[in-house]
DNA sequence: TTTAAAATATGATATATGTCATGTTTTCTA
DNA sequence: TAGAAAACATGACATATATCATATTTTAAA
């Protein structure tokens, strides 16, 4: 596994975590500027390929994964086989926070949804700055607090949302949280089985509702792109 | 409303933090005998009465709560007026930890199941500790990462199981989480509307649902007392 | 104890969503 | 560029679950 990775996707960049504008991001920003170039020395800059698979359920992580460009979704094979997907991780973001805390495995697969570059940091590294700089530690805490929330959000609209109110609050969730392309479709592509696997629901459902809010005028679609043309329209779908 | 909680429910306790031995089971345990006593200095013990709501959606926590006796429920109220609950909160446990990671208002409303103990230790008193004591903000971490985690199965769970399995399931969980009391019957003592706000469906389905189980005798029952009688059957169901 | 209110129970029916089947379009790759 | 594979699309049908209606039982209160 680890040789894939050698030989596939890893570079080892030059780039200082002291000048990184990425820190700026997450928790990393608290670290101090010692702290940051000791981390800089022992981190290992990535290019994954959309696709790829960053790690595993059930995998022991051993780090954290600093997001310098690209997204990913994390998300859990469920008994039917179904890959449901818990939340999405972007430029900017920590990815395998968790690890540091724990030692146990992940619970969650990475995946990349589009190329992404990434720094990864190893836990020996950075337990000593989670030990002993508070401000970084109190950071991390936050984070994770800012997780439990949407989390606990999801749960409450998973349970009580039918699949069309989902699935038009995850297109207003991608718009309001990653953002727009120029010609001002979604920037974050996603297939319509991702979307069933935020939503949790069949592929064809995805599908099918996409297809009547087109027709409904609330998004308009180019292949697998998509633009919201009426947001508040979306935001009173009931 | 804090009026109301220094008339009815509030007694000021002469125990001390660090001879409780309820402290064991949660971050507090990590405090140092000195930390300990300073917090047993300024903590507020409180009998919480059955069906009292300790905090509001919206509310500002300004502490944490230790809960030396009893069971209370986190929800979310959902805008079709159904109360979603997202986690059950018991004896030995911290009850408002986020509050002291961020300022913003409880996104969850606290409700207690049945009559409790707690311990409410101002957010001001414990604060210093969990900037100046890596030993207790790490355990403070830890236990929100494994909130965190179980946060992410209950979502795969609400996606991608039928009501059917994941009431089986709720049962299952009470039952390793919380135990039984002597006649075998689950001790935590939940109305049928509570089982449906955990599974996320309707009252009359969880209903049903616990009826089928009475027929295929997966579980017998007395009044709300539920006993299970077949733990490998409620495991299989699908 | 009697009465009222709440919780539990169950039937009948409606409906959202899943499943299966089939066709079309887009994307990939040789 | 052709052919294969993957993704998208839509219809027909099955089914789990919600909703509404109405008993019955349990709990609370007067």
């Amino acid at each position: 596994m680890f040789s894939i990775f050698l030989l596939n996707l890893q570079i080892f960049s030059m780039s200082k975590c002291e000048q990184c504008i990425i820190k700026q991001f997450n928790s990393l920003k608290s670290l101090t500027k010692d702290e940051l170039i000791r981390i800089s020395g022992c981190k290992t800059t990535m290019i994954i390929k959309k696709g790829t698979v960053i790690f595993d359920e059930g995998e022991t992580i051993n780090g954290v994964y600093c997001v310098k460009d690209g997204i990913c979704k994390l998300s859990k094979l469920s008994e039917n086989g179904k890959d449901q997907i818990v939340r999405i991780v972007v430029k900017g973001d920590l990815l395998g926070q968790r690890s540091l805390v724990t030692d146990e495995s992940s619970n969650l697969q990475a995946t990349a949804l589009n190329d992404m570059e990434v720094c990864f940091i190893p836990k020996s590294e950075i337990m000593n700055d989670l030990q002993n700089n508070s401000k970084f530690s109190f950071d991390v805490l936050k984070d994770m607090a800012h997780d439990l929330k949407e989390a606990d959000d999801i749960i409450v609209n998973m349970a009580q949302k039918s699949v069309r109110q989902r699935l038009a609050e995850t297109l207003v969730y991608i718009n309001d949280s990653f953002g727009v392309n120029p010609d001002g479709t979604l920037s974050v592509l996603l297939s319509r089985e991702d979307f069933a696997n935020i939503v949790g629901t069949a592929t064809e459902s995805a599908i099918r509702i996409l297809s009547q809010f087109k027709k409904e005028k609330l998004i308009s679609t180019k292949g697998k792109h998509i633009k919201i043309e009426s947001l508040t329209g979306l935001k009173q779908v009931e």
